[in-house]
RNA sequence: GGGCGAUUAGCUCAGCCGGUAGAGCAUCUCGUUUACACCGAGAGGGUCGGCGGUUCGAAUCCGUCAUCGCCCA
């Protein structure tokens, strides 16, 4: 026997080691069943499930349950990414505490220290997505640095190298000045902040008394300036084109360039020029063959290149001291309020500095065109489509992808310098030792480059790596591509595109048929949930008190496309009710006897009641499994969650009580069957949003199950099984019902009070439904009779109207008939609305010309049926005089 | 500045190919009838952001404006 309610937390854990102990959530690559497969997008090792997690995984959980029960070998590749900085900071960090920094250790020992980290702190998400009752196949889970993995890599650099498309280069890249690293260009966080514009007066070589006025937002890298910039058409200056000015402080003769990018209406139109210390001035550096001076070491301070009196400043006190030291000179011409964004490192939170290095680059330009072609042709999928656009954006304008890092932890580049600085690329320290002998015909040391790869660059090959790559394994040519990948916008740029661009070059097709982008999980008020605003929601502080079906069900229901979900409290104990109520519905079904029956066949039932529920069974077991294909995720948990609720549990359930209690044995036996069954269908398809209950309770109403539920195949849809007359006959009984609800509600009947009730006017259908269903009618509506008659008597009776029956509770004792005619003119009036409504609808010619028949045939019926239910309304109101 | 999205009941949101505006929560009334008060029955509540256009017909398609949010520069 059940419970009375349903205990998440005694189940949960017992049941995901049941499942995970079987083997079921594993692929089968032997089978002959079509594959289907999702790539988990793998968490930083040093992460802790949140709530956007919470919401991706129970998305990718939900498609590979259901695809699985339809009978595909489905692979939920699980792994987790070594997240270069973010790992690394975190070992640092810790090391800090011991008073030591990772050069105390040096490079080896410290690399050991953080596999001794990830050993023993790095498990967390899984054991999370544990709890979160994700159905991976984890004795495939990889980790970005296995060995295999780390081949891949390699094998993928050093080929990308011999194509040409990964280069070294000395350019200007985003520069963290607190973790001395480059770093991508996603990894730069703009901020808007309310900055300055300084107006510096640079004299003109040559020209006493004349100036040229720049404006700077960062004074300090004046002191690297090789150039001021004009435009080509801007009056003002056009004589001081190729003239110099001097630089102030510096004392450097610079020259005077024609150039579009100075705008002639920003500031005073004249703009200096960095090129070693900004991307724009970079460029305007490179067409007038402009000096780079760098004047920045690796912590940002001031180096040699300038004057004595500000080496080793740092850049923001360097900034002040040059704003003086300008003023002093008498060369500050004015200060502004300036608005303005300042790129911070995501990681570090420190002002990012462009600096001239040497790095490593993708030529990502050249690996863009397959994937853009792909999405164009349609072989990639964006889910929802507009994000194609976003996609198209990035890809068509992508810049070189800035690889290498000056951090320990992560793939070491496959590059060796010989004693003259020559590179030779190969995938081993033989190969590059064979590579610098024949290129120098000697033997010579060779010194392997010092930086580490972007994390992404790994995760990149995440859709073939895992899967063998670059051997030739049956589960490559069986799972990739794979069927879809599911994540949330933010990392299409970072993760989605670079897939895309390695699994064409390595692999010749694409990754994934579908990329699903869902939204992103905010607080209640729909703000980004955050660590400062103190807002952020544990899923697993959810799970404990909900349990982690009613979680999942929360955000399955709020996955809309396209709109961000708004996470509450509220709402997740509403889906705890959800389940509460589902498991006292099998508590009465075990109650009842309604066993699950191997020989039960729905197309034999014999009765309209079980007819007409196993229909709406077929057609929600239908819907529900083409919104999940569609990922329409709210609308399959919504279509499940009515069905059970509102049609299973409100009605049928409640028809079937007076048929358990009844006479009629043959009755008795199908209706409980029927019931079992339909129990049956509705823990199968709510399995793949809620696993734990579902799987609980297919347990527990019987002892012959073949499967357990998450290997159980999914209802099929059967179109012998449709049964539009039993659907109607019963609409007809649940409106009957509902009619006569409301009116002894509306005329406070007392709930309790057995009334007789007579029907006037029913055609034969309606005799012969109500002989049929007269039972059910009489308990669900609380009656003690039902007669038919002819005439009615008058008054002292309230009146509803059902289809053409005249629906007739006599209520001579307790009834207020100033009410009751109030009620009747109520809604005589409401028919008349809609009845003129529809009247002016049919009388306008165009619409009767031009509307396609069948949607003018049924306005004329619509019309005919509300016109006769008004009539009989208006009799009614007569009747009470 | 460019792009994308949102605007529908008090709140949170569905609404697909244009054809009778829906759900959950909240509110109000009634109720402990042997699954469930984490429940049941009933009720009220909407100029679908504004304006214009297309159409026989617009929440839905197009244009425009407004407000909010996000991304990029």
């Amino acid at each position: 026997m059940l419970d009375k309610t349903y205990n998440a937390q005694d189940i949960e854990e017992r049941r995901y080691r049941a499942w995970e102990e079987s083997g079921v959530f594993g692929c089968a690559p032997d089978s002959n069943a079509a594959p289907y497969t999702i790539m988990m997008p793998p968490p930083n090792v040093t992460g802790s499930l949140h709530m956007g997690h919470a919401l991706t995984f129970t998305l990718q959980d939900v498609l590979i349950r259901y695809f699985r029960m339809k009978g595909r070998d489905a692979l939920w590749q699980p792994g987790t990414d070594h997240a270069g900085i973010a790992t690394q900071m975190v070992v640092e960090r810790n090391l800090a505490d011991t008073g030591q920094t990772r050069h105390d250790l040096g490079r080896e020992a410290f690399v050991d220290k953080v596999w001794e980290w990830r050993a023993h702190s790095g498990g967390t998400i899984q054991r999370q997505l544990r709890r979160l009752g994700a159905s991976a196949d984890w004795p495939r889970e990889r980790f970005t640095m296995d060995d295999g993995l780390s081949r891949a890599v390699t094998k993928v650099f050093v080929q990308l190298h011999k194509e040409g498309l990964i280069y070294r280069d000395k350019r200007l890249v985003n520069w963290d000045p607190k973790l001395h690293t480059a770093i991508s260009d996603l990894e730069v966080e703009q901020r808007p902040t309310d900055g300055q514009m300084w107006y510096f007066r640079y004299p003109v070589q040559g020209a006493p008394d004349r100036f040229i006025v720049v404006g700077t937002t960062r004074p300090e890298t004046m002191l690297g300036d090789t150039g001021v910039a004009v435009h080509p058409d801007d009056d003002r200056y056009r004589d001081l084109v190729g003239k110099t000015v001097i630089l102030p402080i510096v004392d450097r003769p610079i020259p005077v360039v024609a150039d579009d990018y100075a705008d002639p209406e920003k500031g005073s139109g004249a703009v200096k020029i960095t090129p070693a210390h900004d991307f724009n001035d970079f460029e305007v550096g490179r067409r007038h063959d402009l000096a780079m001076i760098n004047v920045l070491d690796r912590d940002a301070r001031l180096n040699e290149a300038v004057p004595a009196d500000f080496q080793g400043l740092d850049r923001f006190v360097a900034r002040d001291r040059v704003i003086e030291r300008m003023e002093a000179l008498g060369l500050l011409e004015k200060v502004e309020p300036n608005p303005m964004t300042v790129p911070y490192g995501d990681r570090s939170g420190v002002v990012i500095e462009p600096w001239l290095t040497d790095q490593w680059f993708v030529d990502a330009k050249t690996l863009a065109q397959a994937p853009i072609q792909a999405v164009e042709e349609g072989r990639t999928r964006f889910v929802p489509a507009h994000w194609a656009n976003t996609f198209f954006e990035w890809m068509r304008n992508i810049q070189p992808w800035c690889i290498s890092r000056q951090i320990w932890w992560g793939h070491r580049i496959p590059a060796w310098y010989g004693p003259d600085g020559a590179i030779f690329v190969e995938e081993t320290e033989e190969e590059a030792q064979a590579a610098a002998h024949a290129h120098y015909n000697d033997a010579v040391a060779l010194r392997r480059d010092d930086d580490v790869l972007d994390t992404w660059f790994s995760s990149a090959l995440w859709p073939f790596s895992t899967l063998g790559w670059p051997d030739d394994t049956q589960e490559l040519a069986r799972y990739y591509p794979g069927d879809v990948l599911v994540t949330g916008f933010d990392i299409i740029f970072f993760w989605v595109a670079r897939m895309m661009m390695m699994g064409h070059h390595f692999m010749g097709d694409v990754p994934f048929r579908d990329v699903y982008i869902h939204a992103l999980v905010r607080d209640a008020k729909g703000q980004k949930m955050s660590k400062s605003k103190g807002n952020v929601i544990d899923p697993l502080d959810l799970i404990a008190t909900y349990g982690t079906d009613a979680l999942r069900f929360t955000l399955t229901a709020m996955a809309a496309q396209g709109r961000d979900i708004k996470m509450s409290e509220s709402r997740v104990q509403g889906y705890r009710n959800f389940t509460t109520k589902l498991w006292n519905a099998a508590r009465f079904c075990e109650m009842n006897g309604c066993i699950p029956r191997a020989d039960y066949d729905p197309a034999a039932v014999t009765s309209t009641l079980n007819r007409w529920i196993v229909a709406r069974t077929t057609a929600t077991a239908r819907a529900v499994g083409a919104a999940i294909e569609a990922y329409r995720f709210n609308e399959a948990a919504q279509v499940a969650y009515q069905f059970t609720w509102n049609t299973f549990c409100d009605w049928y359930l409640e028809f079937a009580k007076p048929v358990f209690n009844g006479e009629d044995t043959a009755a008795q036996a199908e209706t409980r069957a029927t019931a079992a069954w339909v129990l049956d269908r509705i823990l199968t398809l709510l399995h793949p949003i809620m696993p734990y209950v579902t799987e609980e309770l297919w347990d527990a109403l019987s002892d012959s199950r073949p499967h357990p539920l998450i290997a159980a195949p999914w209802p099929e849809d059967r179109a012998d099984l449709a049964a539009p007359a039993a659907e109607a006959e019963m609409d007809w009984l649940v409106g009957l019902i509902t009619a006569i609800r409301s009116v002894r509600a509306e005329m406070n009947v007392p709930p309790g009070a057995r009334l007789p009730v007579q029907i006037k006017d029913a055609n034969a259908t309606t005799q012969a439904r109500l002989e049929t269903h007269r039972a059910l009618v009489a308990t669900l509506a609380r009656l003690d009779a039902v007669t038919l008659v002819d005439e009615a008597p008058t008054s002292g009776a309230a009146q509803v109207v059902v289809d053409e029956a005249t629906v007739i509770l006599p209520l001579a004792d307790v009834i207020d008939l100033e009410a009751e005619r109030k009620r009747l003119a109520r809604d005589v009036a409401k028919q008349d609305g809609e009845i003129t409504k529809l009247a002016k609808k049919l009388a306008n010619e165009g619409f009767l010309a031009k509307a396609p028949a069948e949607v003018v045939a049924e306005n004329r019926e619509r019309l005919a049926d509300l016109e006769a239910t008004r009539d009989r309304l208006k009799e009614a109101l007569a009747r009470i005089g």
